[in-house]
RNA sequence: GCGGGCGUAGCCAAAUUGGUAGAGGCGCACGGCUUAGGACCGUGUGGGGUAACCCGUGGGGGUUCGAGUCCUCCCGCCCGCACCA
């Protein structure tokens, strides 16, 4: 017989949404724990028992620091637009508005099956008009600051769900959504001064408590490189051509320089073989990524004929080369090479025949070509015998001196293109207007009185203030995308045409709509304050709850979502809205749950295993006990049915023990000792999220009181409440069943008493030579003499140890072992 | 190629940071209870050996009284980035 989950949970549920347990309210006198999960897109495929594995972790964290007097804010919303959402309601021809609620409500109904203590009072919804309201809001202040851009640059285009996309969406030259090879197209676009806040991100890293791995990924994403720029004259000519390097200390060695396809100065020199140039730089720009990768790295180029570089060290000329293994869209697009010290340079430099002028030693053993790493300089004139590192400097300062170079920090990050060809997203909240734009052309008024930053520096796009926010999404019914660079809101003319708020004449609305990061670069901010009509959140909410004090998510958002948020975040911070510079404090990663195949869990397979299933057979409790002892939470881990049965046994095992149940009983002291133990292991492994171990505990705990003839109710009731973050239902039940009338999580967490933590008659092993011999009992704190003489007591030792003068060493660790050299 | 992580019974894993390797779970075996069981309960469960003991944390080497833990080289796996000058 197995214990009656079904009614009990359902009637636990009932009551604590009866009785408002799950409402947070802001109460300052309390001290703050504010723990989070990244909101889930409510795809229509639903959730299986992997999606849940956060969520049942983070409500365990947080009902147990409920127990421990916490005010914990623990809520949830939904990621609902962008292309996701959209191209479910495309394909399964709904209006994505409706595919989303119902995705929602079906969302929420297989997250309450495992009673998820989440605050509803606070739900968001980034495609609710109260909601994106704010998101335009933050944007227009981007835009006011300058830090919102109109380009022109070649975007990443996808063919398939066509629309423009950032970096970050872009995996392996496809499209991260649909697979679809990348393309580049040349686009108006709004971008996003991510780089202005580059460093920030970078030397901010340090304040936040993260896994490594995720800080390293947004480290080498942001990709900082110090190094110089240089000048190399074109002989003959006035023109210049500037590279970025970070091994000057090469400088003696670069014997050529080479352009990416897309350098400007390419157009503005006097080419001899023009005709050879301009094909080569054709033919580069139709690649792709995946093009120019799938090549095996193979370094094809062309010389520039007739012009010549002028190396300003050596003073001597050398070619210039166009070649597509330098890359446009980093540094300045143009470096020198060194083909000595560096593969790529080396490659190019065999294939093509050109010079290999070796300048740094390795500081010992023989050389080998190219020789990348740092060393001793060789013919390098007056640098020479300099080791790289003061080479760079010594070298920098020459050039600084000579006027021909400076020092220079480049990122890989890029700009973020915030423009979407497509309907299901937060429309931009600018507008166009002619007569504005003459205005700002013209010069004709006080236009830094009149226009703000982004005004100015986009002339004729105008943001709206916050009185005409949020600009509604219009509905439609045709909202396909149209594949031809607009977005398919440029159609509805009656939306489109406008008035300049700050001019009262003709303009036309932005019709491009933000991506999918939008919403969730500040969504965590509107759970403080999530139905407030007046501002973004109340600054004393913000003050009491920020930072976040625990999210938890999936690690693909590492150089994503993450990397947005903290850019938004910091620039709210600057504009005085939020408090604190980073918003996630500690953040964790959710491993992946496989299915029991060892595949991911896919409708495609057909292993998907549901919650409700579960819930059904097992219970959600079992499912929450599982999911929290399966293996360490970070770390991706195959569901087990026999695993998932395990756990269902031990619940029951522990309802059966109520029977047991004395008044009278008084606990022996080994008993009280293993209590306070298993209370000290608990709390510590819960708050560390070491769930796993800590779920062994109470079994171990268990264990030892199915061994009990009775048990005191005093230890079961303690028991019951280490189970309550784990298995809620289970253990409100139990708690009632003993008489309690009031819910369990409005109970202290146990603490332990230091007292009862060790045992007084403790075990010491005795080894002989470093091998395990024997073990003896003795007191806690027991010295040398005493432990050596007990030992020299017991027979197997007696074995090894003829007599006393055998001994050639001892080592004693107190309480712990003693090893006899001999 | 670069960066991060990992490798412990048949499987998932633990090990207080250098001190009894394998806690806990699954599985398996035997026994009990059962008309029956893919249910439940109990006992056992790294390998070898009658035993004393020996061997054992991917492999080799090292430091140490003592190494899963530290150092070094190698092998294998996972994740991220990838012509970033």
């Amino acid at each position: 017989m197995s214990y009656p989950f079904k009614e009990i949970e359902k009637k636990w549920q009932n009551f604590w949404r009866e009785n408002d347990l799950d409402k947070t309210k802001d109460d300052r006198k309390k001290k703050k724990y504010y723990i989070l999960d990244m909101f889930p897109y409510p795809s229509g495929a639903g959730l299986h028992v992997g999606h849940l594995k956060g969520y049942i972790a983070t409500d365990i964290l947080a009902r147990f620091k409920k127990m421990q007097g916490f005010n914990v804010l623990h809520p949830m919303g939904w990621d609902a637009f962008g292309l996701p959402a959209e191209n479910y309601a495309i394909k399964n021809k709904v209006h994505p508005q409706k595919a989303v609620d119902e995705n929602i409500k079906n969302f929420k109904d297989q997250i309450s099956i495992i009673g998820l203590s989440y605050d509803w009072d606070r739900e968001i919804n980034t495609t609710d008009p109260n909601f994106y309201k704010w998101t335009q809001w933050i944007f227009t202040k981007i835009f006011e600051q300058g830090l919102a851009l109109r380009s022109f640059e070649p975007v990443n285009w996808c063919p398939s769900c066509k629309t423009s996309l950032a970096n970050e969406d872009v995996e392996m030259g496809k499209c991260e959504r649909c697979g679809a090879l990348i393309e580049k197209k040349p686009l108006a676009q709004w971008v996003l001064k991510i780089t202005k806040y580059a460093e920030r991100l970078l030397e901010d890293l340090k304040f936040v408590d993260w896994e490594e791995s995720i800080v390293e990924q947004q480290k080498n994403w942001i990709g900082k490189s110090e190094g110089a720029l240089i000048d190399f004259f074109v002989a003959g000519v006035k023109e210049k051509i500037t590279i970025f390097t970070t091994r000057l200390d090469t400088i003696f060695g670069c014997t050529y320089i080479v352009l990416a396809p897309e350098h400007e100065l390419i157009s503005k020199l006097k080419i001899k073989n023009l005709e050879e140039i301009n094909d080569y730089v054709q033919k580069a720009k139709i690649k792709t990524d995946i093009q120019r990768t799938a090549e095996e790295r193979e370094k094809t180029g062309v010389e520039i004929k007739g012009i010549k570089a002028i190396n300003p060290y050596t003073k001597k000329e050398i070619p210039i080369f166009v070649a597509d293994y330098v890359l446009g869209s980093y540094g300045t697009g143009a470096i020198m090479a060194v083909p000595a010290h560096d593969e790529r340079d080396f490659d190019f430099a065999k294939k093509h025949n050109l010079e290999i002028k070796q300048v740094i030693n390795p500081e010992k053993g023989e050389i080998e070509l190219p020789f990348i790493d740092d060393g001793v300089l060789n013919n390098s004139e007056k640098f020479n015998n300099l080791i790289s590192q003061e080479a760079r400097k010594k070298l920098l300062d020459f050039a600084i001196k000579n006027k021909f170079g400076k020092k220079e920090v480049f990122y890989k990050i890029k700009d973020w293109v915030f423009s979407r060809q497509r309907y299901w997203g937060e429309p931009i909240p600018l507008v166009f207007c002619e007569n504005c734009a003459n205005k700002i052309k013209n010069q004709k008024s006080k236009i830094k009185n009149e226009f703000n930053k982004g005004e100015i520096l986009n002339p004729g796009w105008i943001s709206l203030v916050e009185k005409d926010l949020p600009v509604e999404l219009p509905k439609v019914d045709y909202y396909e995308p149209t594949g031809t660079g607009e977005s398919p809101l440029a159609n509805i003319k009656n939306w489109v045409l406008t008035k300049c708020p700050k001019c009262g004449g003709a303009a036309r609305r932005e019709t491009n709509t933000m991506p999918q990061w939008a919403g969730s670069s500040w969504y965590y901010l509107r759970y403080l304050d999530a139905n407030n009509r007046k501002e973004l959140v109340d600054k004393k909410k913000e003050k009491y709850w920020m930072p976040i004090d625990f999210y938890v998510g999936g690690a693909e958002h590492a150089t994503r979502h993450l990397i947005y948020a903290r850019f938004w975040h910091k620039f709210l911070y600057d504009i005085k809205k939020v408090s604190t510079i980073e918003p996630f404090k500690k953040f964790i990663h959710v491993g992946l749950v496989l299915a029991e195949d060892g595949r991911k869990m896919s409708k495609r397979w057909g292993n998907v295993v549901e919650p409700k299933k579960v819930a059904d057979e097992f219970g959600a409790d079992s499912c929450r006990l599982y999911e929290a002892f399966m293996g360490p939470f970070i770390q991706s881990i195959e569901w087990s049915n026999s695993g998932l049965r395990g756990c269902f046994r031990f619940l029951n095992r522990v309802w059966g023990l109520k029977d047991k149940i004395s008044e009278k009983k008084i606990d022996d002291k080994k008993l009280v000792i293993l209590l306070n133990q298993t209370i000290k292991k608990i709390t510590e492994d819960v708050a560390a999220f070491k769930l796993n171990t800590a779920v062994a505990q109470l079994m171990a705990f268990v264990n030892e009181l199915e061994k009990q003839k009775e048990i005191s109710k005093k230890t079961f009731e303690t028991l019951i409440k280490l189970l309550a973050p784990f298995t809620p239902h289970f253990s409100e039940e139990i708690w009632s069943f003993l008489g309690n009338k009031n819910t369990i999580f409005k109970e202290n967490w146990p603490k332990y008493d230091k007292k009862f933590i060790e045992e007084k008659e403790i075990t010491i092993v005795i080894q002989i030579n470093g091998k395990l011999r024997g073990e003896i009992q003795t007191e806690r704190g027991a010295n040398e003499k005493k432990v050596l003489e007990t030992a020299l007591k017991n027979e197997n030792i007696l074995k090894y140890v003829k007599d006393k003068q055998a001994i050639k060493r001892k080592i004693y660790i107190q309480d712990k072992l003693l090893n006899l050299i001999i």
